[in-house]
DNA sequence: TTTAATTTTTAAGCGTGCTTAAATCTATGG
DNA sequence: CCATAGATTTAAGCACGCTTAAAAATTAAA
């Protein structure tokens, strides 16, 4: 069994794996915002308890097991973010750091029952799939970032990276939601941003913020 | 602020002070399974910290500051109960032990959150009063142990204890639940145990079982 | 390919919260 | 009032999860 720290390493592993399935340890680090030297200590413990499978000055990989543990984690976090935002109102910029907290604190049959009384949730108030109870998760269509579409492309909103500090806040303010219908009105060559057009306020985005930001064209 | 460990002892503390608004230090390391000298070092911290008064070799008080922590726990912990027992329908002897998890990983805004989700109930499952986001805890008329009561006496369960270990899981298969409808058969002298009747059951409990059950006096 | 930059690991240290064992203090009863 | 039993504290030690600084390995660039 694993504690809080483990559980937050197999997560942020999880949802960083590059292409080919690893992530290099000071990455990991970046995102968990410690030391490369705390990385190496817990990765060779996660490495002990067979959640990961790492060689010294490798990259890290899970385990079935561990894979398995970071997927449970990512549906205990995903189904509390509904109950947070849809059965208590609680607001769409809070429930992320919220929720971060209850998943290290709830039995699989606490969350199996919080499920039952959501009534099966396919995906979390930021768009993400939430995987069954036992680690399946559904097939969404393609996802892209909207840095991926064409000038004069109508979007609408279907997923927003939660995983980010203060993102969430921002992307509220400028009046994204999920299901949000956006235009995209020009690409700047120059750094890259993108103005978007939602209602009709004309906005300017970098374009680290719109590769967080993920959509589906529609016909206007 | 507070932590896990330091929420435990304050909760301890306040829910087993003695009449003089007291706790003695093996108490507490009894209360809460741990040392002697664990308990020594916490309280330097916690005394550190304002949430106790404390001197060496003298039992502990709580300050303002830690009763009104406490009974914050308390809060916490009680509603989630409500939650886990009414709305996911988790059985009774499994909701303390999951509470007592929650309760470290909420924040103020989701308690009164989900007080109000619930309807703001004035008891948890067990019979215990919740506090109000101020601290204040609703006045509930005496409630006496039923080794209190005398033989022959027609009672009605309105509160067990669930901070002993195990004690609710027996108590559920005996019959007992709040409002069951209970009479003191026989009292024994031997050992203080007490004969109830429950519906058309005979049943032998220990002393200290029993002080563990709590009742009202019903005319029958 | 050799050097330089970057990544990773090792080493030492720190606070937390526990342990056991020994020392010390307090309370009780004879 | 003093001995002793019991409670409490001190001391040393340990696992955890982090830090910074230094050493070592890897990677990238000239």
């Amino acid at each position: 069994m694993s504690n809080i720290s483990q559980e937050d390493y197999l997560t942020a592993i999880y949802r960083n794996l590059d292409e080919a399935g690893e992530i290099k340890p000071n990455i990991l680090a970046s995102k968990l915002d410690i030391s490369n030297a705390a990385v190496t200590d817990m990765l060779r413990k996660l490495s002990r308890d067979g959640f990961v499978d790492y060689q010294k000055y490798k990259s890290v990989r899970l385990t079935n097991e561990g894979e398995l543990y970071a997927k449970n984690m990512l549906r205990r976090h995903r189904l509390w973010e509904v109950f947070l935002n849809q059965t208590l109102g609680m607001p769409w910029d809070k429930i992320h750091d919220e929720a971060e907290k209850l998943e290290h604190s709830s039995s699989d049959e606490l969350i199996n029952r919080l499920e039952k009384f959501l009534k099966y949730p396919s995906i979390d108030p930021h768009g993400y799939p939430i995987p069954d109870k036992n680690g399946k998760i559904k097939k969404t269509k393609s996802v892209k970032a909207i840095t991926e579409f064409n000038i004069n492309d109508h979007l609408i909103v279907i997923r927003v990276n939660d995983d980010v500090k203060n993102l969430i806040s921002y992307i509220t303010k400028i009046g994204i939601t999920l299901g949000k219908k956006i235009l995209i009105k020009d690409k700047l060559e120059y750094d890259s941003s993108i103005i978007l057009m939602i209602g009709n306020k004309e906005i300017n985005i970098s374009y680290k913020i719109a590769s967080n930001i993920f959509a589906e064209k529609i016909k206007r």
